[in-house]
DNA sequence: TTGTACGCGTTATCAG
DNA sequence: CTGATAACGCGTACAA
């Protein structure tokens, strides 16, 4: 029934602390942002005094004033694709203990979506841009980042822009690693259902994989480039199983592929590893318990975040953009297997 | 070396725009406006300007002076989260279609962190709130939103709040379904390894699986309570298969609780439908292809999401608060099947 | 060390 | 219909 305690009245301003005090604004305001030179004396009067009215300053007139928000912006084609959850996680967990705030922004893979979250970002007067967008080409979208002239990492992609740090993740390493334990087991036809050619990880990983193969004659790599979709994995997959010389493994190139991957061989009657060998890139929950449990090329993509956090932290503070590659391992399960005979 | 081509004034600002269209300031604030008070001719010496200039006005300082933001603050456990993931997902679109951004926090799981995060979003000015954080004990958290006198909706949560709209799940009506089944093919003992019993979801589960089992004599439902994480997941199911009297089924509250209960399983070297029936609460990635295919109680999360910034928008424009329940649905794997004879 | 006064970029009120 | 001007809430030279 009665009203809350106290207030009535609208939120206490900086002048009502100041009156409350017996000072000026100015000296409420330097007090508040620890300014070397005040008094003990009035140090005290004026915390009081926000104390007893509960003052909280207010962002938007100290981000107008100041042209800092602390807020940095984040771009990533999908906030419900685990891969960019986890790197906006790991993001956020750095950049809070900082004191900045996270504003997340999805593409949709969609390049004029990202465009225009991109304006709406720097509209927003975020202090600097994480990116992971999906097309690498986007002039437009390098266009308004360079334009913005905010601090930008970018996450797994290279995108044309000078004057960013980087980090990326070595894709070659994981893939290296995975081919060559295919061929060592015998494998003669191996496919790469890859994503985008213009993103870097699809980039990496098809010339890590083509490079593994380059030195054993009589092993052909085939990559099948497409969408980071289950359509793709599912069309691609189709088409490969339906040759009269089927691959002995497939490797897939994202986690949504394999979704497809997984689709098309139950529908042809196929399973890992007696038909053919299987390998995903990036982890999936609950991979280890398929069965078999599937096989993966690892990465932290928590530390991914944190690591782009790191860098934008070192950039706000004067330091000159730079690169970080971060590792990237093979984790067996037992999806990989001796090529099957050739039927 | 050389600076950046074109620009080395600043950003166009208002008072630019009024310069070069030879008008008052006022002016141009209507015509951006859209007041109707404008002649054909005004507006079109005042957007010809603003083109010219490529001038886009300060939300910060439009802010300062409406007090409007065309923000909604988004307080979740964990965006990483599968689950939360696809709720900000579906909010994001709805909202993005209507001009709002959002801005998404996370909870960690952490009243205080969630109270902090609260703080953060209000002292950000956003316009509304949608709040599904995990504790539903939490009196601070409740003050704070109360106190904050924002449009608010919870998703899935009843906390005590008054005045706020809500979207929930028909949690029941998919456990009873469940359970129904698991008591049809003969199962007597039902473990629900369920998330913390003062969440709402939690809590409905629970008591519509003790509901569904009251009227068959002979049938035991225990409820295994703690937090929604793949220990508690793993540490209850170690101790159910341990009995004497093993269960016949297991229901998983959670995905996180999902995978605790898997890797229990296989230390015990137990397999579903045949030692054991399985089901989980929500959806999870591939769940149709692990062997055999796992049973799921589904809803749609986007769509959850979804309805929530729809009823944010309702408030947002005076509407009443008001409650919306989504439905919930027994997809069939091939984990459940008949109870195993008692050994 | 403290107070005064101005400006950040808009919107809204009030005359004209 | 349009123009001048006062807020919005705060930071910061500059003067005292």
């Amino acid at each position: 029934m009665t009203s809350e305690p106290g207030n009535a009245t609208k939120l206490a301003g900086m002048k009502d602390v100041a009156d409350r005090a017996g000072v000026a604004m100015s000296s409420v305001s330097r007090v508040l942002s620890d300014h070397p030179d005040v008094s003990d004396r009035m140090r005290e009067k004026v915390l009081a005094a926000v104390e007893e009215l509960g003052y909280e300053p207010d962002v938007l007139a100290q981000s107008l004033r100041t042209g800092a928000t602390r807020t940095i912006g984040v771009v990533v084609a999908d906030i419900s694709n685990q891969l960019f959850a986890e790197i906006s996680h790991g993001a956020e967990t750095v950049l809070r203990a900082q004191g900045y705030s996270t504003f997340v922004a999805n593409s949709l893979n969609d390049p004029e979506i990202a465009v225009k979250q991109l304006r709406m970002l720097i509209k927003r007067r975020v202090d600097g841009l994480l990116v992971s967008v999906g097309e690498e080409d986007g002039g437009p979208i390098v266009d308004a980042i360079a334009n913005s002239g905010l601090p930008t990492v970018l996450i797994d992609r290279h995108l044309g822009t000078a004057g960013a740090s980087r980090v990326l993740s070595d894709h070659r390493a994981g893939m290296s690693a995975v081919v060559e334990k295919l061929i060592d087991l015998g494998h003669t036809r191996i496919a790469l259902i890859n994503g985008l050619p213009n993103v870097l990880p699809a980039m990496e990983r098809a010339a890590a994989a083509k490079a593994a193969a380059a030195s054993h004659p009589g092993v052909t790599i085939e990559v099948l480039s497409g969408a980071f979709s289950s359509q793709h994995g599912e069309e691609a997959t189709r088409a490969l199983v339906a040759r009269a010389e089927r691959p002995t493994a497939i490797v897939a190139g994202s986690n949504q592929i394999l979704v497809g991957v997984y689709t098309a061989l139950r529908e042809a009657g196929l399973s890992a590893p007696h038909d053919l060998s299987l390998v995903t890139c990036d982890p999936v929950p609950l991979a280890e318990f398929m069965t078999p449990a599937l096989d993966t090329i690892w990465r932290d993509r928590q530390e991914l975040g944190a690591m782009a956090a790191t860098l934008m932290l070192e950039s706000l503070r004067g330091g000159e953009p730079r690169e970080v590659v971060l590792p990237t391992e093979y984790r067996a399960g037992g999806c990989i297997g001796p090529a099957p005979r050739t039927r």
